[in-house]
DNA sequence: CAGTATCCCAAGCGATACTG
DNA sequence: CAGTATCGCTTGGGATACTG
C-alpha cells in the first residue's frame, strides 16, 4: 500500500468524517472491546461475561448500557425453566457488523502477540477449510494489498 | 455465522491465549487508535500529528513511547533541509500489519457511524476498482460470512 | 444469579511552562 | 518546531455492600 509521508498523499480530511475515527470513539476502550468480544463469541449472560475476563460489575454494567445505547447490544430476555425473566445481551445489526473487524483483529493478534500457534480461526463450516480476512474486489477475487490505495469514493 | 448461545459453542477459552482479547488490550484504547490511524494515513510528524486529533502533547508523547515499546511504531529521523535532525513516527512491520483490521473498521465506521456517504475506502490502484473486506479461502475465494464458524485451528 | 448503589482512591487527562 | 516536565483536578475503576 502506498501512503507514506510523500508527495501524493489523502488530503488530510477530519476525524468526523472519518469512519475509522469514529468508531475509535466508540471501540476504543478495553473493557467495550473484551465485551463485544464475549459477545461475538456467544457469551450472553452477565456472570458469564464478568466471570471470563474480570470485569468489576459496575464497570460491566454501565458499559453494557452504553453499548445498548449505541445500538451494538441488545437486551433480550429469556426465561430459565420454571424461574423468572432473565436478560441476555446480544451484539445488535450494528454489532454483529463488527465481524470482519473482530476477525481481522484475532488475525492479527494471532500473529503478532500469541507467542504459539493460533488456538482459534475462521473455517469454512462445509470444508472446514482456513480462511483469512482479505481485499477483494466487486466479483470476490481476492485484491494484494500491495495494489490498492485510499481514495475518494463518495462520489 | 453461527455461534449462537446455543447447544454447540466455542469452548470458553481464556483471553490470555485469544488474539482478539490481546489486540483489545494493547488497541483498547482512544488515544491508541487515533494515533495509529494518523500514521495509517501516513501522518508522521508530532505536531502534524497533535493537530489533527487534537491530543494533548503530553498524552501523545506517552502514547508515541508506549507505541514504540510495544514495536507497533518505529521512530525515524530525518532532516529538513538545512535544519537539524528530526523524527518521523511510522508503523512498524507489526503495525503495518493492522492494515487489514482498520480497511474493515473503515468500512464498519462508514457503514454505521457515518450519516453520508464514505469519504474514503479502499480502491485497486490500477483499475480504481472500490474494494471491501471479506473472508477468503486458500484461493483468494470469497467466502460468504454466513457459512463460516470459528473453530479450533492449532492443530 | 443479576444486577444497582455507594464510595474511596489512584490513574491519567489536559493546561501550562519549560528545554533543545 | 518538537518535544519533556510539572501539576491540579476530574474521571472512572474497582471493592464492598445492598436489592430483586
Amino acid at each position: 500500500m502506498s501512503n507514506s509521508a510523500d508527495s501524493e498523499r489523502l488530503p488530510r480530511f477530519p476525524p468526523d468524517r472519518c469512519g475509522l475515527a469514529l468508531a475509535a470513539g466508540v471501540l476504543g476502550d478495553k473493557w467495550v472491546l473484551m465485551i463485544l468480544r464475549q459477545l461475538f463469541y456467544g457469551v450472553a449472560r452477565f456472570e458469564d461475561i464478568r466471570a471470563d475476563i474480570g470485569i468489576p460489575k459496575s464497570v460491566l454494567s454501565t458499559r453494557l448500557a452504553d453499548l445498548v445505547a449505541a445500538d451494538l447490544v441488545v437486551k433480550r430476555p429469556y426465561k430459565p425453566d420454571g424461574g423468572r425473566t432473565r436478560w441476555e445481551y446480544h451484539l445488535s445489526k450494528k454489532g454483529v457488523d463488527l465481524a470482519m473487524s473482530f476477525l481481522a483483529l484475532l488475525e492479527w493478534g494471532n500473529r503478532n502477540l500469541l507467542g504459539f500457534s493460533p488456538p482459534i480461526g475462521p473455517v469454512e463450516t462445509a470444508s472446514r477449510r482456513r480462511l483469512r480476512v482479505a481485499l477483494v474486489d466487486e466479483d470476490g477475487k481476492e485484491v494484494a494489498l500491495q495494489s490498492i490505495r485510499l481514495a475518494d469514493v463518495s462520489k
